[in-house]
DNA sequence: AACCCTAATGGCACTGCGTGCCGTTGAGCA
DNA sequence: TGCTCAACGGCACGCAGTGCCATTAGGGTT
């Protein structure tokens, strides 16, 4: 009595139905996200997803590596989509409007189920297992940013310093927006604003070509004395 | 014939014994680092690790929470260190040079056994399992220096944002440093490099107490504009 | 010296994840 | 109607991690 009439609709939909394998991915990402919230992750087992969306064991490891794939979101696709966006970029783009682009990319991939991304969201913020899994997803963000940036950024001086802390500054800048986009549940009112905010931090980067000196905290405090002598005249 | 003499060897060092355990730590860190050169990560079992040092499975996980907890540096004391030293700080003290000494306390970690550091770096660069988890601890050094600057850029305009930038991207340029190190055989007369290459990013900081503006890059390009203005005339 | 107390150990059994293998089933096509 | 192939379910296996408990050895006590 694992599930009568679920095994009934599963057993409808075989076959190459390229929807039957999307709903079937749905249904298992709305039972893995129901019972973790029902019962914690911890006790929640693969055996008890796939019972739950009426679909065997084995099945589940068809459509997810892990147990934790099943709430993560597809990661895998947008990474690959950012990198596209890079490679199809001409070389002489300013890297601003680039780094925007390629974060709204990534944005979207939240926006397409806010009530998902939400209850992901709480998830990872509460199981240890799921947040060291985001870290690592999000390091994975990073170090692609890293890498075309240490493209665009090479041969100027400090080239390899200036692209790992780039990279990094707008993954954890974009990581907050958005985490507070989601912390304040998703609104569709909020998408805006944290758009907005990705796009301050775009402003916020460095302008290009680079200049000679390459440390630009060294050029502020150079320019704030001067003002500072002006000020005083 | 799991280990005769080396389970006397275990016997010998039973009881209340500190330096018993530590040993027993060491050997167990050997084993798994042997093991995992010689078969790879995926092909080495706990049980293999716990009989090439002696010990029972039960005991492997008496000294570690998992496999991949043989070969992870402690990053756990580490963070208590750093938390540490930020909490000693006078508040008033400068943000940089106490950054500064909070980067080398990480620093500490690797230099304490350098061999034992590369062969990790080895197979943390190798092993996807061991990558991911190494990206989760370098996001609770982020969390941390993020959480202390927080506290010290309250108030100032764009706090929150500019803790997130200005951790990770600290936390970014020390493991580009670190990591540097380590690919180049962590060389003893390679520390001092790595600590000037620390001291050259805690340099970089955002001189404080903070100015009002509190966007940097902004400032800079206005400043930049006045002296554009200045040579002009 | 006999004794107890406690820390450390090792074995055992159990749950659960992840994987390889194989027989079955149903959709699409000739 | 029969063939093909993708998807599925079940089964068994290896292994990680955990709870439980008996055993052992060292340190302190009387």
């Amino acid at each position: 009595m694992t599930g009568d009439g679920a095994s009934t609709v599963a057993r409808a939909r075989r076959g190459r139905s390229v929807e039957g394998r999307a709903q079937v991915r749905r249904d298992l990402v709305a039972a893995a996200v129901r019972l973790f919230g029902e019962q914690g992750y911890g006790d929640t087992t693969v055996d008890g997803i796939a019972a739950a969306a009426g679909v065997g064991r084995r099945t589940f490891f068809r459509y997810f590596r892990s147990k934790e794939d099943a709430i993560s979101p597809d990661h895998g696709s947008a990474l690959t989509r950012i990198a596209e966006v890079f490679d199809a970029a001409h070389p002489t783009e300013p890297t601003a409007p680039l780094v925007l682009r390629a974060s709204e990319t990534v944005l979207d991939l939240y926006t397409e189920d806010p009530a998902l991304s939400v209850a992901r969201f709480r998830l990872t913020h509460d199981v240890d297992a799921l947040r060291d899994r985001e870290s690592a997803s999000v390091d994975h963000y990073r170090r692609l940013f890293t890498r075309q940036l240490r493209a665009r950024f090479a041969g100027g001086s400090d080239g390899e310093l200036r692209a790992a802390v780039t990279g990094a500054a707008v993954v954890a800048a974009h990581n907050l927006a958005l985490r507070a986009w989601l912390a304040a549940g998703a609104p569709a009112d909020g998408i805006d604003a944290c758009r907005e905010r990705f796009r301050k931090v775009a402003d916020m980067l460095p302008v290009e070509p680079i200049r000679p000196a390459g440390d630009l905290h060294a050029l502020a405090r150079r320019l704030e004395a001067v003002a500072g002598r002006l000020e005083r005249r």
